[in-house]
RNA sequence: GCCCUGAUAGCUCAAACGGAUAGAGCAGAUCCGUCCUAAGGAUAAGGUUAGAGGUUCAACUCCUCUUCAGGGCACCA
């Protein structure tokens, strides 16, 4: 949260706790700073007086005025001026003087503004993407991928110990098919009339590896199908990660669960099944280990261990998740598509009986992403292969334009992904909106060389100089990004940042438009450039948390 | 049938913790060019926040029901 809303938090907790007193009420209410509506010619609001009205059974409105006057009082170096609504809105002006303190602040810390000390009290693990590695990664990966990796860096921003783990499941049945898949490819590349059976993956990606493998030589028993495959399109994987300016801390390996034993034999995913069994959260049933994941809220048990003997899928997922913790974990953040919900309810049962709060866990589930081109859906049939792939995406709109467009809507709400719109270097595309700011800054930056009457060291600035509306609201805007952070740690969502972006271009054009930077005055326009230099550090740290590079020209 | 997400301006979407007259961008209208990048700015216009109830001093926000859309309901992963 910004200082100045810190700061006046803080003393308004004080006064109204006094206050309280002298009516002879005890307790507290939990009141909010905000930002008043447009009309209304003030810095911050606050609502306390009609949280308390009831309890000193006075009007809103008379405790709204009875509290302003207390506030102009105690904290004149914060609030210059305070009034009162009908409604009981206390409606304060900041003193000018503690926005340029502000801005710095901005100046001095640079790519730390909004940025807090290291905090080792809760260990994150992030993980996302976790795609199967049986295929190329698509758009629906890469909106997972610009969304995890995003709150990765705002979380490590903010203090944090965050680690970024891909997860892969490079055992079961489906590796089984891709081998198999690539072996029939292979088979067919030396004549065999064999067909591809319709649940074996069928993308052109296979036949590549396959061909690879033909011209290396050798014969097909020598050639180990899964690991050939796995690796090959785990490389591309990596390389579109790369290209997509995200980098994981671990990748961690399903094998490593399942082929993992103890000195009694056991894997983890069997002692855990034991666990469970013993506490009464698992039975067996028709020869089957099934979990009782209605005891936490899931709608149905689940199945731990086959018939057969073989453990399931979610039963290496549990190990997984009691992995995390083991390795000394306290925040488990998930990423996953909208279609794995279904998951959530039985993940979070496992994780309370494994004896961990839920809210340790938290999913984030991300909606579906559908691709147009100029308003028609582009399909995409994974059963088929023919599906856009990510690589494709950044190769033609660009990796900043595609990670603004993934970053732009809450996971919540499902997201449009216009190619041609993204594409297009115009008005119509709201990143260039952004990054004209940067390239218009940079300008001036430059142009301002040319003058010799510039003063650098911010100890000689005349911020009070900045006294227009416009400079004002510019000012707080930028203040504001510390707060932006604060929402999009506690919605888990980097999308405001994009919002943020977009309504600081906004302040910063019209600023632009009114008061010229380079004006005559020596003086003001020192002033005026020390404030260009701290929105273009504002906007490189927050392209930064969003995995965006800046432009310097347009 | 059950479960999860959504539904906000013509279109794409914002609006953490319930707060005042619900905001942007695009499209459409009218205007702004001696001067730091017009990929900009200004002025209007555009809304029964899907619908109906309820809780509250105050509801896009919380609760209930209905409608519509996307997704999920395996001894797959």
């Amino acid at each position: 949260m910004n200082v100045i809303k810190q700061h006046i938090l803080c003393s308004l907790n004080n006064i109204v706790a006094k206050y309280l007193q002298t009516v002879s009420v005890a307790s507290n209410s939990n009141f909010i700073v905000q930002t008043p509506p447009k009309n209304i010619d003030a810095d911050f609001a606050l609502n306390v007086a009609m949280l308390i009205s009831k309890k000193t059974k006075k009007p809103p409105r008379i405790v709204a005025q009875e509290l302003a006057n207390i506030i102009i009082k105690e904290i004149p170096e914060l609030v210059e001026k305070v009034e009162t609504s009908s409604a009981g809105f206390i409606n304060l002006c900041i003193n000018n003087e503690v926005l340029y303190k502000e801005l710095k602040s901005i100046l001095e810390e640079k790519d730390k503004y909004g940025s807090l000390s290291k905090n080792n009290k809760k260990r994150i693990i992030i993980e996302f993407v976790s795609a199967n590695p049986t295929g190329p990664l698509h758009v629906g990966h890469g909106r997972g991928a610009a969304i995890g990796d995003s709150l990765a860096r705002i979380l490590k921003y903010l203090g944090y110990s965050v680690t970024k783990e891909y997860y892969l499941n490079d055992v079961g049945n489906q590796m089984f098919l891709l081998a198999k898949s690539t072996e029939i490819r292979y088979r067919q590349l030396k004549g065999e009339k064999i067909d591809l059976p319709a649940d074996h993956y069928q993308g052109s990606y296979i036949i590549d590896i396959a061909k690879r493998l033909l011209s290396e030589g050798r014969s097909i028993n020598q050639i180990d199908f899964k690991h050939e495959s796995v690796s090959e399109i785990l490389k591309a994987i990596k390389y579109d990660l790369e290209k997509f300016n995200i980098e994981f801390d671990n990748w961690f390996f399903e094998s490593t669960l399942t082929n993992t034993i103890d000195k009694n034999g056991k894997t983890e995913i069997a002692k855990i099944s034991e666990f469970f069994l013993k506490k009464g959260f698992a039975y067996i049933k028709d020869d089957i280990l099934w979990l009782a994941s209605t005891k936490f809220g899931d709608d149905k048990d689940r199945a731990l261990r086959r018939s057969d003997g073989r453990y399931t899928y979610f039963a290496s997922d549990i190990a997984y998740h009691m992995n995390k913790f083991k390795r000394g974990f306290t925040k488990l953040i998930n990423l996953w598509g909208a279609d794995h919900h279904g998951y959530v309810a039985r993940i979070k049962a496992c994780v309370q009986m494994l004896g961990f709060k839920k809210e340790t866990l938290h999913i984030i589930l991300y909606q579906l992403v559908s691709l147009l081109r100029n308003d028609s859906s582009v399909s995409m049939s994974t059963r088929t292969g023919e599906f856009i792939t990510l690589r494709k995406v950044i190769d033609e709109v660009g990796k900043d334009v595609c990670r603004f467009f993934f970053l732009l809507r809450s996971p919540d709400s499902q997201l449009k992904f216009d190619l041609e719109l993204a594409k297009k270097q115009s008005n119509e595309n709201p990143i260039f909106y952004v990054q004209y700011v940067n390239a218009r800054c940079n300008s001036i930056l430059k142009k301002s060389t040319d003058r010799n009457d510039i003063m650098i060291d911010t100890k000689n600035i005349d911020f009070s100089l900045l006294n227009t509306k416009e400079e004002r609201n510019l000012i707080k805007q930028l203040i504001a990004f510390c707060d932006t952070l604060v929402i999009s740690e506690k919605t888990m969502s980097p999308h405001h940042l994009t919002t943020y972006l977009i309504k600081l271009a906004d302040v910063y054009h019209k600023f632009y438009e009114k008061c010229r930077v380079l004006a005559n005055d020596s003086n003001l326009a020192s002033a005026r450039l020390k404030l260009i230099e701290s929105v273009m550090i504002i906007i490189k740290n927050c392209l930064g948390l969003l995995g965006i590079s800046t432009i310097d020209t347009m």
